[in-house]
RNA sequence: GGCGGGGUAGCAAAGUGGUUAUGCAGCGGCCUGCAAAGCCGUCUACGCCGGUUCGAUUCCGACCCCCGCCUCCA
């Protein structure tokens, strides 16, 4: 039985999908103006290893992964490089693309872009004003009135009053209150805009996510996640619109990952403390990275530091070690196996991925210990439903230094050497060949010799 | 201020009302020419103070500290 952390409810709760068989899923994705930080990794990963599990239980899956690629931050940046949206909107799409590739995520079964919904949102926008849930502002934008929908906050928790007590300084926009927010921004001109009932503009930010998912998943659907960042006042934005809009429910359970942290404080842009996720993968193989942000619980905050990624690499290789001394037996997976089990009924427990890897690491010390082929098999194949452990264990192990490796020695010279190395060990010339293990070892290379006389070897 | 999450051994990170989490690091041993890898064994825990209990790191209460949301943010 899958159970899931339901923000909604504030508590877990076993999984029971709308249509038997099926999940549907909509997670808020990146707005497209620079790189991906690891906060971004973070979400791509988390919900990566969410869509492959549910799919491990059997389940149909349809993820959406929604692009903003209109929005205030997007018109600065473009007009600060004098280029047009589209091409930078364009260009971080495909650098997205390539980052999330390179951590092993799946394509999403949808990507929409905000602006490719426009239509749609102007009329969910009409229909809002038509149950008296918006309003056009004296400024000409259009807002939502948040004290008219009766579940407001019933996702974050707050309740209006909350929210009054610590409102900041109010600007003052012909807003009828200072909580209702913008589904539609009249343009200012030389901004891009489209035409509307309301005059030329562009959309508010939340309603595109209301949009898309009904597009793509239905007016209500079973999962919906993102960052804890996004469930006030996104989330909850979202939820005023489509409820308003449909007048029934719109998601059944709400998942949101844990931040990224640097010296123990959110990363993020505003406060600049952040490292993209090309900048981390010219130090660290993309796997290690992946297996980093596995290893902590998704709710979890999640420390980064070049100790940690070490760390995470110094597991990795043990798991690979593994793998590369057993041949891995192929075949399904035996959900009889004990460590099988076990591993399942982490992840069935709101995606308990550390607890499911302790499972791993047992399957490894087992499969060590009788040279066991079928539990490397067991060991791999559970790896799979992560995403993880899927490459000849010899790539890794030898090229995990990520993509910086320009200093240090090419195969061909480490070979050389280890020739070498025999060469001196034939005639017990043991002084000579330590030298050279010790050169290597300088170098980041490891030598591992095997019963047969052969030589493995690996990088630090 | 309001609401929410958390404090676990050297580091990281799960979990549990009584029985080894797990990984890295350390220590002792086996193996090895010596190493490495692997295997065996082993030392460092549950923020503080009370309460409930035969027994609490785990439940309850107070306290201290940290973090997040309340504004764009994954």
């Amino acid at each position: 039985m899958l159970k899931i952390y339901n923000t909604l409810a504030r508590a877990k709760q076993e999984f029971i999908p709308i249509e038997p068989g099926k999940a549907r899923m909509y997670v808020c994705g990146m707005t497209v103006y620079d790189f991906c930080h690891l906060g971004h990794a973070r979400v791509l990963v988390v919900f990566d290893m969410i869509q492959r599990w549910l799919k491990a239980e059997g389940l149909d899956v349809t993820y959406v992964r929604n692009i903003t690629d209109i929005d205030d931050k997007i018109i600065k940046r473009a007009a600060e490089n004098h280029e047009a949206i589209d091409i930078l909107t364009g260009r971080f799409i495909a650098a997205m693309d390539e980052d999330a590739a390179k951590l092993g995520v799946e394509k999403p079964d949808h990507e929409p872009r905000a602006t490719q919904y426009v239509p749609g949102m102007i009329a969910m926008i009409s229909k809002l004003i038509e149950n008296k849930l918006a309003y056009v502002a004296e400024n000409g934008d259009v807002c939502y009135s948040v004290h008219d929908f009766p579940g407001y906050g019933k996702l974050s928790g707050k309740s209006l009053d909350d929210l009054r007590a610590g409102e900041r300084v109010d600007i003052a926009t012909g807003k009828r209150d200072p909580l209702d927010f913008v589904l539609w921004k009249s343009a200012k001109p030389g901004e891009p805009s489209w035409e509307s009932p309301w005059g030329p503009g562009r959309p508010g930010w939340h309603i595109e996510c209301s949009v898309m998912s009904d597009a793509l998943l239905g007016e209500h659907f079973d999962i919906h996640g993102g960052g804890a960042d996004l469930q006030f006042p996104h989330h909850e934005n979202e939820i005023a619109q489509s409820e308003g809009t449909h007048g029934h429910q719109h998601v059944n359970y709400w998942i949101h990952n844990g931040f990224v942290r640097i010296d123990n404080e959110k990363m993020s842009k505003s406060l600049g403390n952040f490292f993209t996720i090309r900048e981390v993968l010219q130090k660290y193989d993309p796997e290690v990275v992946r297996f980093f942000i596995l290893r902590a619980h998704y709710r979890s905050p999640l420390n980064y530091s070049d100790q940690h990624l070490d760390d995470a690499k110094g597991a990795l290789t043990r798991l690979y070690t593994a793998l590369k001394n057993i041949t891995p037996h192929a075949g399904d997976i035996d959900w009889s196996d004990s460590h099988a089990a076990t591993f399942r009924q982490a992840m069935e427990d709101d995606f308990n991925t550390p607890e499911a890897m302790a499972a791993l690491f047992e399957l490894a010390n087992e499969a060590n210990k009788n040279n066991d082929p079928q539990r490397a098999g067991l060991l791999k194949a559970l790896g799979a439903t992560l995403g993880l452990l899927q490459r000849d264990p010899s790539e890794f192990l030898q090229g995990g230094l990520g993509e910086d490796t320009g200093s240090s020695l090419t195969p061909e010279q480490i070979e050389q050497q280890i020739t070498a190395r025999a060469e001196a060990r034939k005639t017990r010339n043991f002084a000579e060949s330590d030298r050279i293990r010790d050169d290597l070892l300088q170098a980041g290379i490891v030598l591992e010799d095997k019963p047969g006389g052969e030589t493995l070897w690996r990088r630090a």
